[in-house]
DNA sequence: TAAAAAATACCCCTTTCGGGGTATAGGCTA
DNA sequence: TAGCCTATACCCCGAAAGGGGTATTTTTTA
């Protein structure tokens, strides 16, 4: 972080020109071990200013219109083997999560964690290493959101998990299949929720997950 | 904008910490007219958060966990009448912002906005007038997020429209009776939608959002 | 202005969902 | 051990969703 040292060179690339150029802020203060080299609004500038400024770590919103942050990362993971990519996105999509870490990624940020993770997380991917938000942690990140959820509704565990199943879009027959449950079981498991959260649709099971932020 | 002038308060509502640390500091420059006196990041703070500071103007997130914006700035609006308040959003949605000029908020920003859009933006509302992003003069639902996901599956403005409404929980009745439409007619557009989409459920299409970032 | 696209609305039919039950087995605990 | 919760699974039935049509009107666009 003194002087004199080699800074590491940053790409920021995100479509909502407000949060690109506050990052770009978040990295600019004095001593700062970063020099942002570019910043790109849209999927398709992203590739050519890498082809350009060779920049250490790519900043990369995962949501860009044109193109999907998904499919740049694995463009540039293949292109640019000494360039690192972390991923910057509102959502802890936990399936891209892992899909992510296959593809060779180096990072997953959150648009919600703080000025002091973001520069955690750049000085570690700098440094050669990864940095995956805790928040993304699998059942431990869920279950610390839904657990209010939980003490409040009275649920079971087996109920909390066929919530999330529905929000995330399974049919009965998908859930009882993935469960190894017969479907009159889900059903049985739907019906409690259903009364439980004084609800009477699956609609209205979506509008109560968003409103929980579940 | 010369120093001795009182500068405008701001208070800013945003739940993803690195975009408002972002705001803050694209608003902490050599003479600016502006000072941040507070930062919140959930839906319930807002309102104590005026109370305590009285700000000139709010930055409000429209997707803030726990409340939604809307009805945040419903309240400010009415407990508040001397607060000014401004939507940010990544979402440039018509019928949200004719819901909010009726409410009485004083803007609306995009989160695809520039530095510059921003600071005129706050000047105006802080002397007294609006501003909303010029980018929202457009049809029901163009979103540039959306604007892809329209493209791709070559969906109708209607159908966006209904796709939006069935994601956030309403039923076929509810939608129907919201749009004045018959519900023969809502079922004709979830046909075609899950038509062109290529699926065949509510769940699907829930799945089918989230996947999308929708 | 003619063609295409979008929006509206209905019919018929099958499948799934949702609400009312009942029932058995295992585990925890007061 | 008796009671409670949880998880499992089934039956019946009405309501809603989903899938196949057809058709008219308005709006957009070539």
């Amino acid at each position: 972080m003194v002087s004199g040292i080699k800074p590491t060179t940053v790409l920021i690339a995100d479509d909502h020109q407000l949060f690109n150029d506050g990052l770009r802020n978040l990295l600019t203060f004095d001593g700062t071990p970063f020099r942002v080299v570019e910043q790109v609004y849209t999927g398709a500038d992203v590739v050519p200013a890498i082809h350009t400024w060779r920049p250490d770590v790519v900043l990369l919103d995962i949501n860009l219109p044109q193109r999907t942050g998904l499919d740049i990362a694995r463009q540039i993971v293949r292109e640019f083997p000494d360039v690192r990519v972390i991923i910057v996105s509102m959502y802890s999509y936990q399936k891209f999560v892992e899909e992510l870490k296959v593809i060779g990624v180096a990072g997953y940020l959150l648009k919600s964690a703080s000025q002091q993770e973001l520069i955690t997380c750049l000085d570690r991917v700098g440094q050669g290493g990864t940095y995956f938000d805790i928040r993304l942690g699998g059942k431990a990140g869920d279950l610390h959101l839904e657990d209010d959820f939980v003490k409040r509704f009275k649920l079971s565990p087996r109920e909390l998990e066929i919530i999330v199943l529905m929000k995330h879009g399974l049919t009965t027959s998908e859930i009882a299949q993935r469960l190894f449950l017969s479907e009159e079981t889900v059903k049985t498991h739907r019906k409690n929720i259903y009364y439980k959260l004084d609800i009477n649709s699956l609609a209205e099971l979506i509008r109560f997950a968003n409103e929980q932020g579940l």
